[in-house]
RNA sequence: GCCCCGAUGGUGAAAUUGGUAAACACAGCAGACUUAAAAUCUGCCGACCGCAAGGUCUUGCCGGUUCGAUUCCGGCUCGGGGCACCA
C-alpha cells in the first residue's frame, strides 16, 4: 500500500477493474429483486457542468448502495440530443449540428467515465439517432390514428424581419432577440396531443405516488387545476350585430353572476373581430394586443388595458344589457376566450373596472362587509352570503351555485362544467435539429400518417441552419413524396417534434434499447419498469414529468407496458450555485469575473470584506451566490477539479456541501477539505495495514473504552444507513463517517484486540463511503485483505448490542431553559429522575422562592421543571 | 401577475414525532513540529456582560398556540424555481 494517497492511480486501477469485468452491464435476472435507478439525461451542450456531476453522483451513490443491498440494479445513459443550442452553434460556427452533436457526447461521454459511474454504458441512448426517433414516429402515426394526435392552429411568436418563429426564450423584452424586430403572434396549424383526455387520470394518480415530493405533485395539481364551475351563455343583442349568438364563459363564481357588469374578450376572439369591422380605432387596438410574446408571463405582467367594442349582450338571468369590452387579460386558449365581469369580487376585474369607470356592484356579504370601497382588499373575493341578488339574496356559495345553474338550466343558458387549465400539448416546431413528424400532406388524402413500413423519415445530418425558417421546408428533396395512400405527389410534412417528446419515453427504451420488433420490449419494459428512483432538477417539476407521465399512460394503452406510472420515487435536486464577481461598464453593464479569476480578502475574522482580480490587482464588485451559468461567469469546470483532486473528492465534496435537494455552494475551500479528510482515512489504513491484518475481533471481552469505540462504529452504521437509505441525506452521512474517523484516529492500536477493532472501524468507513467515494473503497478493501471486490459486498448491519448504553446524561430544564445536567443509569424511572433533578444544585438555585407547579419528564432527553 | 419552495454563526450546514440550537466541515485565531515552507497535530471559535463560576440574547421580520417552537398557526419581507417553443 502506496504511503501517499494517489487518487489518479487508485481511480484508474478501480475503472479498468470495473470495465474489464463488465461490472455495471446488467440483465433480467428473474427471481432477484430489481432497482431501477435513473438521473435525467444531459442535453450534449459541449462539456459537463456541476448541475450533472451533482445529478449523476446522487444517482450513482443510490445505485451503489441499492447494490450493496443485494438487488440487480439498473444505472442507464443517454444524449437528449435534439434541440435548439446545436442550431444555434451551427449558425455561430457554420457546423452541422449533427456533428457538433456527436462531437460533444464522445467528449462528454469521456468526462461520465471519469467519474466512475455505475453506469450500464451497453444500454445508452442517443434521441437523435433514427435507431430512437423512429418509434417515436411510430407511436406518432399510431396515435394520429386514435385521434390523440389531431391538427389545429396555434399561436407563435413570428419575427416579421427573420420570418421565422421564435421560442420564448429568443424573445427578449418583446424583440427578436438577433434581429430586435417587434415580435407578433400569429396563428399557424400545428399538431397536437390530447393530454386533456388524460387530465384527470395525470391529476388522480398523483395520489399514489408516496414517494414524490409533495411540493411537485402540488405544482403538477395547480397547473392541471382542475376546477367546477358554471358555462354561462349571454345572448347577443341581435340589433346592434345584425346577427344572433350567444357568448360563452366560464366562471368558478356563478354565485356573484349578479354582479357581472360588462363582458370581456381576448383580442383574438370572433366577437373582437366582428366587432371590429368598420372600426379602425377597435382593429388598431386588436394589433396592438397582437404584438409581443406569447409567454404567459409576459402576458400577465403587462399593463391590463382594454378597449370597449359597441356591442351588448344580454345578462342571461336578468336580461340587462351589459358592454363588451375587447381586454388584454382575458386569455384566448383558456376557457372560451371571453369572461363574465364581476369587478366587486374578482381583483383583476376590479382593477379594470376601476381604470375604465365601469359600474362595480357588490352581491356577495364578505368580512369586509356589504360594500366595496375604492381599493382593493383580499376579503372582496371570499365566499359569503348573496345579497342584491333579488331571489338568490341569503343563499351561500353552494345553495347560490345550484339556484342559479336551475335558473340557467331553465333558459338553456348555462350548466354546471368541470374544466381543467391544462392545455393540449402543441408539439409542431419549425425547426430543423428535431425528430420530423411522420405525415404527408396530400392533395386528394389530407393528412396520412406515414406507413409502418417506410418509417424512420429520416432527418438529413448534413444541413447547416441559418436562423431564417426552418431549412427542411426549403429541401425539396426532403418534402417531395409521393401519397402512400393513393400515390399522387405529395408534400411532406417539413415541422419536427418538440425536443420534450424524445424525453418522454427514454425511460423506457432503456429496458430494451436495442430492441428492433417495437418501441420496447414488453418483457423487459415491464422487467424494469417503473422506474424505483428518479433523480433530476426542480427545474423539471412541471412539463418534464408530466409529459413523460402522459408518454407512459399513451405507452400502456398502447399494450407496450402494463404500470400506470413511471417513476416510483423522485428525488429532485437543488442547483449548484456559486459567487459572483463583476465590474460596472461604462455603459452601464456588467463585466463578469470568474472565481478562478478573483482573490478574496478578509478580516480578521475570516468575513469576506473585498475581493479583486488576480490579473490587475484592483478591485472587484461581490455580486452574491448565484446558479452556476455562462452569463455571470461564475461556473466551475468539473473536469479542472477531478484532474485536480480525482472524483472521489469532487463526489465527496457535492455529496457533503449540502442535502440533494437543496441549492449547493461551490467552494474551493470545501474541495480542500474533502480531499484532506480522504488523505487522512488513507493515512489509517495505511499505518494499520502496515503492521499486518489482524486476528478476529472478540466482541465478548471487550474493555469499557473499546466498547465506546465499538459503539461510535456501530451508531455510525445505523446513523448513516438511515441518512442514505431512507432520507437521501447523504451530508448527514458523511458527517457520521467522519466522526467515526475522528474516534477511530484517537483509538488505542497497542493491543491485537484494539487492532481488530480499528480493522472493523476501517472496513465500516470502506463500506460506508463505498457508494459515494467508490474508488477509494475499492483500493481500501482489498488492502484489507478482501478477495472480493467491495461493489459486491454487501452493507454492513449494525450490532444493536453494541449500541447498549448504561449510562445516559439528561438535560435539566427550568421553565423550558437549560439549567443543568444529570447522569442517570439507563434503567432509572421516573420518579427517580424527577427526584434527581429536583435536587440538582442549579435547579434548586432557579427554584428559589418559587412553588413547583408541574415536572415534565421526556424519558432518554429531559427534565422540565414549571415553577413561578 | 399566478403556482411552488426557501431563509439558522464569518461560511456550507445539523437538529427522529414540538424537547440541550449550531453536530460535521470550511474559514479564522493561537500553539506544536520544521533551518524554512508545505503537510500534519493540539487548543479556541454565535453575540454581549463577567477574572471566573455563570448570566442575558440569538434560527429573515411581526404576532399567536405551548411547560417548551428552527419545527405548528396567522400576517409580512427578501431570495430562488416554473409559467406550456430553453432543456
Amino acid at each position: 500500500m502506496h504511503e501517499q494517497y494517489q487518487p489518479r492511480e487508485i481511480e484508474a486501477a478501480a475503472q479498468s477493474h470495473w470495465d474489464a469485468q463488465k461490472s455495471f452491464v446488467v440483465s433480467e435476472q428473474p427471481g432477484k429483486e430489481t432497482f431501477y435507478c435513473l438521473s435525467m439525461f444531459p442535453y450534449p451542450s459541449g462539456k459537463l457542468h456541476m448541475g450533472h456531476v451533482r445529478n449523476y453522483t446522487i444517482g450513482d451513490v443510490i445505485s451503489r448502495y441499492q447494490r450493496m443491498l443485494g438487488k440487480n440494479v439498473l444505472q442507464p445513459m443517454g444524449w437528449d440530443a435534439f434541440g435548439m443550442p446545436a442550431e444555434n452553434a451551427a449558425m455561430k460556427n457554420n457546423v452541422a449540428p449533427a456533428k457538433w452533436t456527436y462531437e460533444n457526447i464522445a467528449y462528454m461521454k469521456t468526462q461520465l467515465k471519469s467519474l466512475g459511474l455505475a453506469i450500464d454504458w451497453t444500454r445508452e441512448v442517443t434521441t437523435c439517432k433514427p435507431d430512437y426517433y423512429r418509434w417515436e414516429q411510430w407511436l406518432f402515426t399510431r396515435l394520429f390514428e386514435k385521434g390523440v394526435i389531431y391538427r389545429k392552429n396555434g399561436t407563435v411568436n413570428w419575427d416579421p424581419v427573420d420570418q421565422t418563429v421564435l421560442a420564448n426564450e429568443q424573445v427578449i423584452d418583446g424583440r427578436g432577440w438577433r434581429s430586435g424586430a417587434v415580435i407578433e403572434k400569429r396563428e399557424i396549424p400545428m399538431y397536437y396531443f390530447k393530454i386533456t383526455a388524460y387530465a384527470e387520470e395525470l391529476l388522480s394518480s398523483l395520489d399514489d405516488l408516496d414517494g414524490w415530493p409533495e411540493q411537485v405533485k402540488t405544482m403538477q395539481r395547480n397547473w392541471i387545476g382542475k376546477s367546477r364551475g358554471m358555462e354561462v351563455s349571454f345572448p347577443y343583442d341581435v340589433a346592434s350585430i345584425g346577427s344572433a349568438g350567444k357568448l360563452n364563459v366560464f366562471t368558478t363564481r356563478p354565485d356573484t353572476l349578479m354582479g357581472a357588469t360588462y363582458v370581456a374578450v381576448a383580442a383574438e376572439h370572433p366577437l373582437a373581430t366582428l366587432a371590429a369591422q368598420g372600426n379602425p380605432e377597435l382593429q388598431a387596438f386588436i394589433d396592438e394586443c397582437k404584438s409581443g410574446s406569447v409567454a404567459e408571463a409576459d402576458v400577465a405582467t403587462q399593463e391590463k388595458r382594454g378597449m370597449p367594442t359597441p356591442l351588448f349582450v344580454e345578462h342571461p338571468l336578468t336580461g340587462d344589457k351589459l358592454p363588451v369590452w375587447v381586454a388584454n387579460y382575458v386569455l384566448m386558449h383558456y376557457g372560451d376566450g371571453a369572461v363574465m365581469a364581476v369587478p366587486a369580487h374578482d381583483e383583476r376585474d376590479f382593477e379594470f373596472a376601476s381604470k375604465y369607470q365601469l359600474p362595480i356592484k357588490a352581491v356577495v356579504r364578505t368580512s369586509a362587509g356589504d360594500e366595496v370601497g375604492s381599493e382593493w382588499q383580499a376579503a372582496y373575493g371570499e365566499h359569503g352570503t348573496l345579497i342584491n341578488s333579488g331571489e338568490f339574496d341569503g343563499l351561500d356559495f353552494v345553495g347560490a351555485f345550484d339556484a342559479i345553474e336551475v335558473a340557467l338550466l331553465k333558459k338553456h343558458l348555462g350548466k354546471s362544467r368541470t374544466q381543467f387549465r391544462l392545455r393540449d400539448w402543441g408539439i409542431s416546431r419549425q425547426r430543423y435539429w428535431g425528430c420530423p413528424i411522420p405525415i404527408v400532406h396530400c392533395e386528394s388524402c389530407g393528412d396520412v400518417p406515414v406507413p409502418e413500413d417506410q418509417l424512420p423519415v429520416v432527418l438529413p445530418e448534413d444541413v447547416v441552419p441559418d436562423g431564417a425558417g426552418s431549412p427542411l421546408a426549403r429541401m425539396p428533396e426532403f418534402y417531395e413524396c409521393s401519397c402512400p395512400q393513393c400515390g399522387a405527389p405529395a408534400k411532406r410534412e417539413t415541422d419536427t417534434m418538440d425536443t420534450f417528446v424524445e424525453s418522454s419515453w427514454y425511460f423506457a427504451r432503456y429496458a430494451s434499447p436495442h430492441y428492433t420488433g417495437g418501441m420496447v420490449d414488453p418483457a423487459a419494459a415491464n422487467h424494469w419498469l417503473p422506474v424505483d428512483q428518479y433523480i433530476g432538477g426542480i427545474e423539471h417539476a412541471i412539463l418534464h414529468l408530466l409529459y413523460a407521465r402522459f408518454f407512459h399512460k399513451l405507452m400502456r394503452d398502447e399494450g407496450l407496458l402494463s404500470s400506470d406510472e413511471p417513476f416510483k420515487n423522485l428525488l429532485t435536486q437543488g442547483m449548484v450555485v456559486a459567487e459572483t464577481y463583476y465590474r460596472v461598464l461604462e455603459n452601464g453593464g456588467k463585466d463578469w469575473f470568474n472565481p478562478a479569476d478573483v482573490e478574496i480578502e478578509r478580516d480578521a475574522k475570516g468575513k469576506v470584506i473585498a475581493a479583486k482580480l488576480a490579473s490587475d490587482g484592483l478591485p472587484v464588485e461581490i455580486g452574491g451566490t448565484e446558479k452556476m451559468s455562462k452569463s455571470k461567469n461564475n461556473g466551475v469546470d468539473p473536469q479542472a477539479m477531478i484532474d485536480a483532486y480525482g472524483a472521489d473528492t469532487c463526489r465527496l465534496f457535492m455529496m457533503f456541501a449540502s442535502p440533494p435537494d437543496m441549492s449547493c455552494e461551490w467552494s474551493d475551500a470545501g474541495i480542500e477539505g474533502a480531499n484532506r479528510f480522504l488523505r487522512r482515512v488513507w493515512r489509517l489504513a495505511h499505518g494499520h495495514v502496515g503492521k499486518g491484518l489482524p486476528a478476529a475481533l472478540d466482541t465478548a471481552s471487550l474493555s469499557d473504552v473499546q466498547k465506546d469505540v465499538r459503539r461510535a462504529i456501530h451508531q455510525a452504521i445505523r446513523q448513516a444507513t438511515q441518512d442514505i437509505g431512507q432520507h437521501h441525506k447523504f451530508n448527514t452521512a458523511i458527517a457520521q463517517v467522519m466522526t467515526l474517523m475522528n474516534v477511530l484516529e484517537k483509538a488505542a492500536q497497542d493491543s491485537a484486540q484494539d487492532r481488530a477493532l480499528l480493522q472493523e472501524g476501517l472496513e465500516t468507513v470502506a463500506l460506508l463511503l463505498a457508494p459515494i467515494t467508490p474508488h477509494i473503497s475499492h483500493e481500501l478493501w482489498q488492502e484489507l485483505g478482501h478477495e472480493d471486490v467491495i461493489i459486491d459486498a454487501a452493507w454492513p448491519a449494525v450490532d444493536d448490542s453494541a449500541l447498549v448504553q448504561d449510562n445516559l446524561t439528561l438535560v435539566v430544564q427550568v421553565n423550558g431553559k437549560l439549567r443543568g445536567q444529570i447522569d442517570m443509569p439507563a434503567s432509572a424511572s421516573r420518579e427517580e429522575i424527577e427526584a434527581a433533578a429536583r435536587v440538582n444544585e442549579n435547579v434548586l438555585r432557579f427554584t428559589e422562592g418559587l412553588s413547583i407547579r408541574k415536572v415534565i419528564v421526556v424519558p432518554g432527553k429531559l427534565v422540565n421543571i414549571v415553577a413561578n
